[in-house]
DNA sequence: TACTAAACTGCTAACGATAACATTTACTTA
DNA sequence: TAAGTAAATGTTATCGTTAGCAGTTTAGTA
């Protein structure tokens, strides 16, 4: 059966063309050594048998693997997928090989993978988080592998891991001047859920721009979702309409949680963007099509994943750890969500 | 500097422990040979030095590599996102890594992908597409390698390549007789690409459910929209309404499609499902908070991926090619876009 | 003609792990 | 007590590739 076949090496290569492996070797790596005639000659033997090397004999001999491993908390999830397609294109332009994890949102499994990859031999780890998650304390307790990693959505200059992130807390503010610039000044906040670094980034970054903007905060005006889907917007916001605080914008942290409470104040007889203005946060496909379409935060999120992925390589290439932080800035879409509220 | 630190080898724990490398071999892959003294301290020094045997040097030593190959179109798309889920769950559950290649939706890369995949020695290939795409007749122009391939998303009996696919004929049929069902006897359906292997199956299933209903096909109600996002159903959904052919139901393709048709219709004053019921493909997230809320056909992604993956598996495991054809059904998830319309 | 440099090509060992076989040790039994 | 046996451990060779050096041929030079 096929399964019997033993792939093709360079030996069969090097008998069938009557040289040494060592000329085959060369033929394939550094073809200008190697005389013309029995250049073409081996080639066209590889070609035959479609001999493909061994990248296992190769690493071994090498040992580099030319593959980074992804860690990842869900890639189904629109982040993650996104981070992971610009991470595999960048790797992929620069000979690299991805291998895949997920985590399943259990912070545990990433230390359990850490090990797995390194018994692969990775050249280096891509490790992209969204929560605060600690299991244990990870200054005295490091990661048990010395391979190259370089972390995402997770920025803590702090930690001795190379950060690439987006930055939230930018993010949080642009949404939020956003609001103010068109004279807001009751605005809430419906952010995520609270062991998420980026909820608590976005939040802070509302909490600096009304604070520079001299409002005081109150903290009625918070409210945290419990989780990502938009049943837990639409919850989050039936809890805000009760407190029966006056506000006149919301910033929602994502919009998978706006789309929800959008239906919440809809329910409640507020209109948007009369009575409520909403500013989001991700401009997932759909933020184009709600009802008004929303004006949302867009964080470049592929290029993060590219980003961090060059970052890794440069940092397997030249053995130097990177500098521990880069940040990439957020922009703003603007769409229909948000009305200027008349000075009164 | 860190990057000239070798890893630890079974020689340095063998040295360490003083024993062989053999008795050090045995501790990790059949512990009850080795006498408990010996191994216990073996395993000290093993935990001590933080010793991981390198999976390299054991695939080149028995020419198992455990990792499956993931070849897919877009991994940021809803469904390949969900596929590669499943595949990673079941893949990691059975022992297997996951090594990912996204094409890019440019079917020539598929090629190049195998080939680098052979190389990289995996012992199998989940080929996960979405389109009818044959750069080359796969007939007479086999794919490069012989490793196992198990393909997804491109039910082709017909190809020597052993398919796990969802029934999108199947599903189409599903939708149309829901319709059908509620008293709706002109029935559009907005269909995808027509390069889209899907979008040609859920239209075969429209026309045989309308066929077993008795009901003549009229062309003038059948649509493409020519991409995938919501904007590209808003325009079909415009030119559909311009052929001013009655109609009082729509099968649209996707819940992405779906979100730009409703937008069309109510500008065009329609009322859903007042004048238009939908039914829809995917159930995406968002689908529950459309207004109305969508009903709409789910397919089995997650556990598609899962499937193909264990098929695939068992494949490598046994040697035998498993059958040519799995198929998986979709359901129907009732909401709120279908109203019965009243006999005349 | 003899000698040297340049151009090719080949040999050997090593990367890390382990299967198959070989050896040592401890203990049983006639 | 010698022979035999089972348990524990070690030795060797191998997976496919390539670096480093050694060897061979050819061409060029004195």
């Amino acid at each position: 059966m096929s399964r019997t076949k033993r792939p093709i090496n360079i030996r069969d290569v090097a008998r069938a063309a009557g040289v040494s492996t060592m000329t085959v070797s060369r033929v394939i790596n550094n073809p200008a050594v190697v005389a013309p005639l029995t250049r073409e000659r081996v080639q066209q033997v590889i070609d035959e048998l479609k001999y493909t090397p061994s990248s296992v004999a190769r690493s071994l001999r090498s040992s580099r693997t030319y593959t980074i491993g992804l860690i990842t908390v869900d890639f189904a999830d629109h982040f993650f997928a996104n981070l992971s397609v610009g991470a595999e294109l960048e790797a992929r332009r620069r000979g690299f090989r991805v291998m895949l994890s997920s985590t399943e949102r259990n912070p545990n499994n990433e230390r359990e993978f850490v090990t797995l990859l390194a018994e692969q031999r990775v050249d280096g780890i891509l490790l992209a988080r969204d929560a605060i998650q600690v299991p244990r304390d990870p200054l005295t307790d490091p990661l048990p592998v010395d391979v190259p990693i370089v972390s995402t959505g997770f920025f803590r200059p702090e930690l001795a891991l190379c950060s690439v992130d987006i930055d939230n807390v930018d993010g949080g503010r642009l949404a939020t001047d956003h609001l103010l610039d068109h004279g807001h000044r009751r605005i809430a906040i419906l952010t995520g859920p609270v062991d998420h670094k980026a909820a608590v980034d976005r939040l802070e970054g509302y909490q600096l721009a009304l604070s520079r903007a001299g409002i005081k905060l109150d903290p009625h005006l918070i409210v945290h979702a419990h989780g990502r889907q938009p049943d837990d917007g639409y919850m989050a916001m039936n809890e805000l309409i009760q407190r029966e605080v006056n506000f006149s914008a919301v910033f929602v942290y994502s919009d998978a949680l706006a789309i929800g409470a959008m239906r919440s104040l809809r329910r409640a007889g507020l209109r948007i963007p009369d009575d409520v203005s909403i500013v989001a946060y991700d401009n997932i496909d759909f933020a184009a099509f709600t009802d008004p379409p929303l004006t949302t935060v867009q964080q470049p999120i592929q290029e993060l994943g590219a980003l961090a992925t060059r970052i890794l390589i440069e940092y397997i290439e030249t053995g130097e750890r990177p500098v521990p932080i880069t940040i990439l800035r957020c922009f703003l879409v603007e769409r229909g969500s948000v009305k200027s509220r008349p000075p009164e």
